[in-house]
RNA sequence: GGGGAUGUGUCGAAAUUGGCAGACGAGCAUGACUUAGGAUCAUGUGCCGUAAGGCGUGUGGGUUCAAGUCCCACCAUCCCCA
């Protein structure tokens, strides 16, 4: 360091001009691009560190302060690595395909793509005049054909592979076609069916038969992208199919119109497959506890055992079976095994594949006719808990497996095909539906389990006791047991009779990815006379044409449709190209991988590059992305670790949340009279953007305000006041930094030593650099402010033009860079360092000079503060004790009595108990 | 209905994880200065009280020398799934 060189700057800076970020703040932000300052680190022997955001779907709209909270702070935190010597990652890019875009276009009658450009070029700007640091040499948007082009490799990807459920991974589907020409599926229905795989049946005679275009349905069955006949969620608004994850309460996530059911064939990924391993690999993140939760609901695994109950209809003639579903069994999935012995009958889903077996030929009509009005409901109407309860005796009777019982089989709409295995044993004491219907059909109750609370069992009872204590009855051979440890009871008394299995359970449905709609990425299929048929690797990228009509045909078809040129294709296949694009979900499902190697053109990414980037170390987005993007994302990085090409299986390592800024003025709920606020949006008319901010107080008081207004995570509203409050404390760095005499010192003598202010700059480097580290951003903002504060006391103290000034002084800047970059810089330079100083490391924290030669004691009697005493830091434990009890506080509050305890909590305080 | 989160001054909040509640900032009040500024500087600012002191972290209880923090019950608000 050059002491006698920044006085001499010292001395020619005398009358410094004031703060005025608006005149050297896009200065530096051009410097910084030319001098290429924020590419990629790559210097050998650096530890990696890839910082992300969450790429933004660009709208007309740009960019509020509450988006640029996000960005923001995981800029101060990437320049913070850069400064500790990391190779920092820290790209941006944009999420342009989806609904939005095209129902804007369509608006504006003009092409998405047009538009793209210009809300895209509005975001950068917005984003650049933030002082982001982003690697703009790595820009990725999913729109373009350069990288649409690898969304769609992906895809052959998943189209080209299977879940082999004994490997537990997904494997080439020319293996699966080996497998089956040499011994068809007999080595792989029973694993499959222990995983909950659906998986047809065949052996390699029938295989071997089968035409090209058999064989290609049949492995329909298997691919882990997949077209196949699906009641889907019909958005009548939009006219579009929506996934079950972009239904709320019945209504579609974007319109906010009501779904209805319609049958069509669609495409999906087969996201059940890898349910398991979603569910288990949840462990090892370091992510929001909530978000973890979300998506264990959201998987909703639940564990219990598939149980096999005998079906006693004589309508079955022996010889009937065909498929690989026993028509003899009708086989349950219950997560409470252990109420066995209580179920009285059994309910069918209107749709399950037996209903016609097991039903007698007087019931015939009245099942008919049921199946056929519950065809007309949707699952929400069929399964809501206040509904009535309905169904039909079928006639036929099963065999409850663990006591021989003859029980009735029903179908009700309130069991759904789409779950476990849509069919129930019901136990009406111990469940609530099934109670209700029980009640309502006069069927018996029969308690099992004999709890303590409300007793299901009891026939003048209002509900079903599912309580998982008690003691269990009328249960054979779990009588007496609690019911806490019957559940493992019961399955192995099932598997040792061989009627079931021990079983988990999803709740997690395919994903559904097909769209009729234009604005996504092409599909790269042909539906020909074989069946559909992917395309080769080097016939990638399929262009998305030009149109004229955004709209959705009459059909419910995409409007690529209508157009001969892409639809009707002659080479390399000859048929008919698939005119659904892929919902944008796929394009996020990759992209942080791209980033690792965003040029590469002839593969998605170099498989070094991205095993050297990857997993992302620290990604920070919104919250309602918990179920959606971060789960899709999740099963592309297991499929293509599956595959080979990565050597990670979690894409993200730590993610966190940034909670809301909601705008700031406070509205009244009319009817209830409570305050709230608001959130920021066009249509309200209260959105702040960052660019009337800046343009008033400069990014660098935005950044700084936008650390402090709150902890990260929190939402919270907008405070008009707070940027001025930070622009405050930068006019107060500014000034003691160049101008250090400039103002009158205070009359009150400030007591601050040299030694001290060494510490005080030591402490800082420590808390601000812990800080940042753990997100807690707006403390680091705060330690800066007390930073200052105790300059200003140190120059009061007349302590201006020593080392320890100059080493605070120089600390200060360098902790001060990845907050207020621009601001940061110029002193830099102004006080005659040498440029960058965001190529300088961040100052590291002296544990010796952070250590205090005195410490203040807080002297209790009771709990309660009376006195507190300076001592040496070095000073016994026992003669602090003495000190405390002979100050004048203790002395008043402690009496004559002789304490009857002393407790002395190290370095902090002495209580004394009378 | 199930799951999760949050509750601290006038406001945003902090509290080294069981050890001085309210750091830091905003706002407000009083004063100083003046090149009258969107300044700057100083002092004060949880409640009651002149003071000594007492009370105080949604409510009620508990554990502890000591509780915003741990345990039990409840209330309110927000989010997610039904």
């Amino acid at each position: 360091m050059h002491f006698a060189f920044c006085t001499l700057h010292f001395q020619l800076n005398k009358m410094a001009d004031k703060y005025k970020p608006q005149e050297f703040e896009k200065k530096w932000q051009d410097r910084w691009v030319v001098d290429g300052l924020h590419r990629t680190g790559d210097i050998p022997g650096r530890p990696k560190m890839y910082i992300l955001d969450m790429f933004p779907y660009p709208s007309g709209d740009g960019l509020s302060v509450g988006h640029a909270r996000n960005y923001c702070l995981t800029d101060v935190y990437a320049r913070y690595y850069r400064m500790r010597g990391y190779n920092v990652l820290h790209p941006m890019g944009f999420d342009a395909f989806g609904l939005p875009a095209e129902n804007e276009a369509i608006k504006r009658q003009t092409n998405p793509s047009v538009l793209n450009k210009q809300f895209t070029a509005n975001y950068k700007r917005q984003m650049d005049m933030l002082g982001l640091s982003y690697d703009w040499d790595r820009r990725v948007n999913s729109c373009e054909p350069d990288y649409y082009r690898w969304t769609q490799w992906i895809f052959l990807r998943l189209f080209n592979s299977w879940y082999d459920p004994r490997a537990d991974k997904a494997r080439a589907i020319s293996d699966l076609e080996a497998e089956l020409a040499e011994r068809g599926t007999a080595d792989i229905s029973e694993a499959a069916e222990r995983a909950g795989l659906k998986y047809p049946v065949c052996t390699a005679a029938h295989w071997a038969l089968a035409s090209k275009k058999q064989r290609n349905e049949f492995l329909m069955y298997f691919r882990l992208a997949y077209r196949g006949d699906s009641a889907v969620n019909w958005d009548p608004v939009d006219k579009v199919v929506v996934a079950n994850e972009e239904v709320e309460n019945g209504r579609s996530w974007r319109s906010g119109a009501l779904v209805e059911k319609k049958i069509l064939k669609q495409w999906f990924f087969r996201i059940t497959a890898y349910a398991n391993r979603l569910h288990n690999d949840l462990d090892g993140l370091d992510w929001p506890a909530r978000i973890v939760t979300m998506q264990r609901n959201w998987i909703g695994r639940s564990d219990g055992a598939e149980v096999q109950f005998k079906i006693e209809n004589e309508n079955l003639k022996m010889g009937d079976s065909e498929s690989s579903v026993s028509n003899s069994h009708l086989v349950v999935f219950t997560t409470r095994p252990d109420t066995l012995w209580g179920a009285t009958f059994m309910v069918l889903s209107p749709e399950h594949p037996l209903v016609e077996k097991v039903t007698t030929t007087g019931q015939n009509e009245v099942v008919k006719a049921y199946v056929a009005q519950a065809k007309t409901q949707s699952d929400e109407a069929r399964t809501a808990t206040d509904k009535e309860k309905t169904g039909v005796f079928t006639g036929g009777y099963a065999i409850n497996p663990v006591n021989d019982e003859r029980i009735p089989i029903w179908i009700a709409d309130y069991v759904l095909m789409g779950y476990g295995t849509g069919a129930i044993m019901a136990v009406p004491a111990h469940d609530q539906r099934d109670f209700e219907f029980a009640k309502k059909f006069n069927l018996p109750i029969r308690t099992v389990v004999q709890g303590t609370g409300v007793n299901g069992g009891d026939a003048n009872a209002t509900e079903a006791n599912n309580a998982r204590e008690g003691v269990m009855v009328n249960s054979g051979p779990l009588n007496g047991l609690q019911a806490s440890e019957s559940v493992d009871a019961a399955i192995q008394f099932v598997e040792q009779k061989g009627v079931g299995k021990r079983r988990a359970n999803y709740r997690l449905r395919d994903w559904l990815i097909s769209r009729q709609r234009y604005w996504g990425t092409p599909m790269p299929i042909v539906h020909t006379d074989d069946g559909e048929v992917a395309l080769g690797d080097g016939d990638l990228p399929v262009l998305l044409p030009d149109v004229t009509s955004y709209s959705t045909t009459l059909t419910g078809e995409s409007p690529l449709a209508g157009i001969d040129e892409f639809v009707n294709v002659e080479t390399p296949i000859k048929g008919r190209r698939e005119t659904d694009t892929m919902a944008a979900w796929a394009c996020s499902s990759w992209y942080f991988s791209r980033f690792a190697d965003p040029k590469n053109e002839n593969e998605p990414f170099d498989i070094n590059k991205v095993n050297e980037w990857l997993p992302v170390d620290t990604y920070v987005g919104g919250a309602e992305h918990a179920v959606l993007h971060l789960l899709y994302s999740r099963m592309w990085t297991k499929v293509l670790f599956d595959l080979g090409h990565i050597n990670f299986v979690e894409p993200f390592k730590t993610l966190r949340n940034q909670g809301m800024i909601l705008a700031p003025g406070v509205k009244t709920d009319p009817e209830t009279g409570r305050q709230y606020h608001e959130k920021m949006s066009k249509s309200k008319g209260n959105v702040i953007t960052p660019d009337e901010v800046i343009d008033e107080h400069g990014a660098d008081a935005l950044r700084g305000f936008e650390m402090f207004i709150s902890d990260f995570s929190q939402p919270v509203p907008w405070n008009l006041q707070g940027v001025p409050g930070v622009r405050r404390w930068l006019d107060r760095v500014w000034r003691i930094t160049l101008d250090p005499t400039e103002d009158a010192p205070s009359k009150a003598k400030a007591e601050i030593t040299a030694r001290e202010l060494r510490r005080v700059t030591h402490r800082t480097i420590d808390k601000v650099g812990r800080d940042i580290e753990t997100f807690s951003f707006n403390t680091a903002v705060a330690a800066l402010m007390e930073f200052t504060n105790a300059l200003y006391k140190a120059r009061d103290a007349g302590l201006v033009d020593t080392i320890e000034w100059y080493q605070a002084i120089d600390s200060l800047l360098r902790m001060i860079a990845p907050v207020a970059p621009h601001m940061a810089e110029e002193l830099w330079l102004r006080i005659g360092n040498r440029y960058s100083i965001h190529q300088q490391s961040f100052p590291f924290a002296d544990p010796d000079a952070m250590k205090a030669d005195e410490i203040t004691v807080v002297v209790q009697v009771n709990g309660k503060v009376r006195d507190r005493i300076t001592v040496p830091a070095d000073l016994s434990d026992d003669d602090i004790k003495q000190q405390a009890l002979a100050t004048d506080g203790a002395k008043r509050f402690i009496g004559d009595a002789p304490p009857r305890q002393v407790v002395y909590v190290k370095g902090r305080l002495v209580n004394v108990v009378v």
